[in-house]
DNA sequence: TTTTATTATCGTAATATTGCAATATATAAA
DNA sequence: TTTATATATTGCAATATTACGATAATAAAA
């Protein structure tokens, strides 16, 4: 036990809880504040911004990126990284239709 | 080390973490697709429909009554547990101005 | 009061997550 | 080629999460 039982759930279910696992962070949810506030996103930047270590942001970028929320383009010796766009207006899209689908029948 | 240095970042960013941590599990989104559907929300039927054991059921429902989401009514024996509408647009805003204060400046 | 039914809490095992030091890899500069 | 810089990977310790059996708490029914 200790594992969640993804087996008895559906797609869309298991789907929409590793959307929020990936965003349920704070430095993930800051990662992503800073990447979109600026013109050039460079990794080095994102640990100075962030005040975590190197190793620990290169870990939440490769997971905010394990679900296409972000993009890195190699350049020389930087990583430029940036938001997708497409994919985050897809996940937004995704949210709502699950808060609009809820009804409140009772109470 | 292993605990979220939750020091370093704003409220805001710690509460969204937070409110997308108790999202993060396909258990959970099953219990509110679930709750929202019924009449009546009795929770030893959402035991049964979900699949997972009584006290499991029990302590996912703690934790999303522990932002708010939804609310318990003790009725007898029962409980019946509701969506909380107020909260449950709240949080849906709160994501969505989220989503949308994200600016794509690059790449 | 005793029994039964419903939900919550406790304790614990298995697994996952977070963060970092050390190190590897890759590319540019010297 | 050697050195310096930027990012990724590995390994590990601390903590968190998930799930469940056992049990407690509560309230209706007998």
């Amino acid at each position: 036990m200790g594992i969640t039982k993804t087996q008895i759930f559906n797609t869309r279910q298991n789907e929409l809880a590793t959307i929020f696992k990936v965003l349920a962070n704070p430095a993930r949810i800051a990662i992503l504040q800073y990447i979109s506030g600026q013109k050039a996103c460079i990794c080095n930047d994102i640990v100075d911004e962030i005040g975590l270590a190197q190793p620990t942001i290169s870990q939440h970028l490769k997971e905010l990126k394990s679900i296409d929320l972000i993009k890195g383009e190699t350049d020389g010796k930087k990583v430029c990284y940036c938001i997708n766009l497409k994919k985050w207006k897809e996940i937004q899209n995704l949210l709502n239709s699950f808060f609009n689908k809820t009804k409140f029948n009772c109470c």
